[in-house]
DNA sequence: CCTACCGATCGGTAGG
DNA sequence: CCTACCGATCGGTAGG
């Protein structure tokens, strides 16, 4: 039946992991978890229907490996903007932009199961993720309070960062490559709708 | 055994069948479409695990009932509001507090299905529902066309149609009754971060 | 990692 | 709507 083409063998054992990670995040992206079995993840692996258990324990593991590594990429991209000596509405500019980076672009299946796939977290997982995600968080608060101290952003800062996000994190749901805007021209949408007049 | 403990008997087969909705939504919700069983529904009915089947031909059949019954109650609540002889800035707050309770208020769980559970939907529905949808973003639209007209709103007016509804959508994440903020405050916190320096 | 398998659960159905 | 059931699929495991 020759049910796994076999690709080229890797002598590295965190290579099948890391590969295992990134079509579970592409998976889980399009189906969601639930709808994702561990035979399609084995599949689209290249492996046999019990092997991925050999790299996790549980279907839930694979879910949690797939949000903490999503986190720790976007934090670290979004450290790096912060590390950045700008003023703080190019700051913001930057910051979206990065995060649309992070959501939109090819590959980037990680933070999106974050976001759309949450609930499937059980409850001792999403205490662990918080964790990260509260840094996440903060960077974003910290750059809207610079904004609210300086006069350019009206209101309740957290719910303002809350708003901001929302439009960024929503972007997944209905932004297509290859269509009318690139992500470029959404960051400058975004920042203009949000810091209207300022600039 | 006496697995389904009967409530009083209902003599309209519809009841029955707004009844089942009603949780359905609730769970899909909840727990995702595909996280979801048919026993789940039914036990929360008050039913035997197969009789949900008299009532809709699949568990797919649901699904589509409660995106559209969703869409229908949505649709009502925003013509409401666009019948108001409002000032386009007025109207855009009144748009964003309806489809804040579409989406927050108890039992306001059709809504959300459709928003956080689109990409359960085989194709063939997905394009039956679209349909519904946009004459929904076309409301939504006018009103900002009518924004941009009057020089309220800057740049790509489709696209900020989608970043607003993107962070008014994306409170169903994060926001919980009973919390800091009410929904009054919250729509108020979007139409001052929308409209910036016009009020 | 593969092989061979298990018990549980799934959506759905026939017949009343 | 309930009863009794079916075939398919699920997550996961033991043993190599």
């Amino acid at each position: 039946m020759n049910v796994a083409k076999r690709k080229p063998r890797r002598n590295n054992e965190s290579n099948r992991r890391e590969e295992l990670l990134r079509v579970s995040a592409k998976l889980f992206r399009e189906k969601g978890f639930d709808g994702t079995s561990i035979r399609d993840i084995s599949a689209a692996a290249g492996m046999h229907s019990g092997s991925p258990f050999y790299h996790f324990k549980t279907k839930q593991d694979i879910l949690v490996a797939v949000m903490e590594q999503g986190l720790a990429e976007g934090l670290r991209r979004t450290e790096e903007v912060m590390a950045l000596a700008l003023p703080p509405e190019q700051r913001l500019k930057e910051l979206i932009r990065a995060q649309l980076g992070t959501i939109l672009e090819e590959g980037s299946d990680f933070i999106p199961v974050l976001l759309y796939d949450w609930r499937s977290l059980t409850l001792a997982n999403r205490r662990r993720i918080v964790a990260l995600k509260d840094r996440y968080d903060a960077l974003w608060q910290q750059v809207i309070d610079d904004l609210k101290r300086a006069g350019h952003m009206p209101g309740d800062a957290q719910l303002v960062r809350l708003l901001i996000l929302g439009a960024v994190n929503w972007t997944g749901t209905w932004y297509r490559a290859g269509g009318r805007l690139s992500l470029d021209e959404v960051a400058e949408g975004c920042a203009r709708l949000f810091l209207q007049g300022e600039r």
